[in-house]
DNA sequence: AGTAGTTGTATTCATTTTCATATAAAAATG
DNA sequence: CATTTTTATATGAAAATGAATACAACTACT
């Protein structure tokens, strides 16, 4: 007889949801205590993979809305972690490279987010862990077709 | 030799939230064009699973800040949604239940997000989407000590 | 080229969220 | 039991968010 979850523990939307939520909870309220905003750190660590995206394009990445996203750079422009260039093959975009401030800062997130992340699967074997990782990746790329 | 990811593709807390996104978006926007707000949403579905919470449990499966969820409760109360009890063994605590109106609300719902799920996971096999779920069930509660 | 539709970003303003704190009740302590 | 600490909820001021919109630049079509 198959065991009976309740809805939300049977719903895949909620278990993402809650875990992604409970996977990041930590690690945010250690980026806050140093003064810094998740917003930030997202933003950073998006841009660390492939620097000089459009505005647009990091807001895929981000998964914010444009107008929160726009104004998030600004500010981190005027922080000196961010700069915005002008696109010069179109003009109405925007490009955005991190700083060398913002580089030493996101390299020191990223190796504090890693170190977070070894602790969080500190039970799962290697096997496990790609085993998790590669059925979330294949259900992002099978979403967002 | 392994398949090698960019870090955000490779990060946990990234995968996670990622696709926990894209998994609810279509859904949300669902709700929205329907003139109800997804935060009511994942209220009264935290509720129909187990009714009269008080609203620090309620808070716990929502995952709101307490202020967030005082103020969607008594904004839902007053549109008949939901009901404020006072809890009589513990006088600091309000319990929450549906209303009549709220169960209509959130059954017309439920069935709307099942619905969803089904055509999100159309491609997946029953045994596959019973390894996906398994195993977000087994991150929470490994996460939530 | 001229027009219509689309895309990329910024801005405004109303709403929502949150931090900090208040308050009252319960629990723990000595 | 009196006192301190913790817990549950509410509230007000400040900040963040987002829907709507504006505008400029690009694309497609005739």
């Amino acid at each position: 007889m198959p065991k009976s979850f309740s809805f939300i523990d049977d719903y895949l939307a909620y278990l993402l949801a809650r875990s992604s939520y409970l996977v990041s909870e930590q690690f945010h309220h250690q980026i806050q205590i140093q003064g810094w905003s998740v917003n930030y750190w997202r933003i950073l660590a998006s841009l660390s993979d492939e620097d000089g995206l459009t505005l647009t394009q990091l807001n895929q990445r981000v998964l914010f809305k444009q107008p929160t996203l726009s104004k998030l750079i600004v500010k981190m422009e005027q922080e000196k972690l961010l700069i915005r260039h002008k696109d010069e093959t179109d003009k109405r975009a925007i490009k955005i490279t991190i700083s060398p401030q913002g580089r030493t800062l996101v390299a020191d997130l990223l190796a504090q987010a890693k170190a977070h992340e070894n602790t969080v699967l500190a039970d799962y074997s290697q096997k496990q862990q790609q085993l998790l990782k590669g059925m979330l990746r294949r259900l992002v790329l099978h979403l967002q077709e």
